[in-house]
DNA sequence: CTTTAATGGTAAATATACTTTACTATTAAG
DNA sequence: CTTAATAGTAAAGTATATTTACCATTAAAG
């Protein structure tokens, strides 16, 4: 509906392109059975694996803190989309392991994901869609200094 | 600093590009003597024209509720961005309006948008920015139906 | 005119997604 | 064994909004 979108600086752009990646995502996650599930789960979520990792570890990969891992791990717990349990070699630790609904909701998630890369390929050309990752990733990669 | 950035989804790429952008952008304010500016203040005060706009105008132009654009406002009253004053010809109305440090704040966050973008251009090309502002607004407005 | 509906705005509570500060428990290193 | 590092927790705070509910004023309908 806005036409006066060309006005937005670069950065606002993919704001808002995120959000409508966002929206997209959950809202085609509750059709399918979970909508309780938000984005930062997800961001948690599919970097678990098998056998279950360390909520430390999870915060590296996540980019997060160990305590917003801690909140996030918590509510996945209550959501039944994890357990959590202490680590067997290290007292001080746990491991969080997903359920079957929680395996379940990744392999949904990535399914959607994937989806929406799709039609972005369709939108823009298989060249430009990977022109456009490689952009963000160059803008990524970039120094910070003025 | 991380390398595996690749497997991101494309989204996460943008809502990090654009979170590295903030950072630029609040950071260089912030050493010019704006150190108590939001990103969202922003987004309200570069809508703002001389003449002083309605809030109800202004949350339609930044894309937020009237009520989210009411506390911006007074935040950015508070700290003498903009003045906020009855309207004239309506009642209910208010009118905002920046003050002269919140329209030599404007000036200054634009050049400094404008710089982060020539990095942007200098790091992409010339042509390769522009595919990646015209990828973003391909993708904003394309259909959302799945 | 006057009743009603729409509009401009405010208030308060809630939500999300974190961070900061401060702490405990456990393990590892000396 | 004592100290330092590491894993995690707890509580509060910050930022950025939204939802629900409301009041005041203006515009429209009769």
């Amino acid at each position: 509906m806005p036409n006066d979108m060309n006005q937005h600086p670069t950065a606002r752009l993919m704001l808002l392109a995120f959000r409508k990646f966002e929206k997209q995502l959950l809202d085609e996650l509750g059709k399918v059975g979970f909508p309780d599930v938000t984005l930062s789960d997800l961001n948690v979520l599919r970097h678990l694996d098998p056998e279950g990792l360390r909520a430390t570890i999870l915060a590296e990969h996540a980019g997060l803190t160990k305590q917003a891992v801690g909140q996030i791990a918590k509510g996945l717990e209550k959501k039944a989309y994890v357990r959590i349990t202490a680590d067997a070699e290290d007292g001080r630790a746990k491991s969080i392991v997903y359920t079957k609904r929680g395996r379940v909701l990744i392999e949904r998630a990535i399914h959607v994901v994937r989806d929406i890369e799709r039609h972005y390929e369709v939108a823009l050309g298989k060249h430009g869609y990977q022109a456009l990752r490689a952009s963000l990733l160059t803008l990524l990669a970039s120094g910070d200094a003025p």
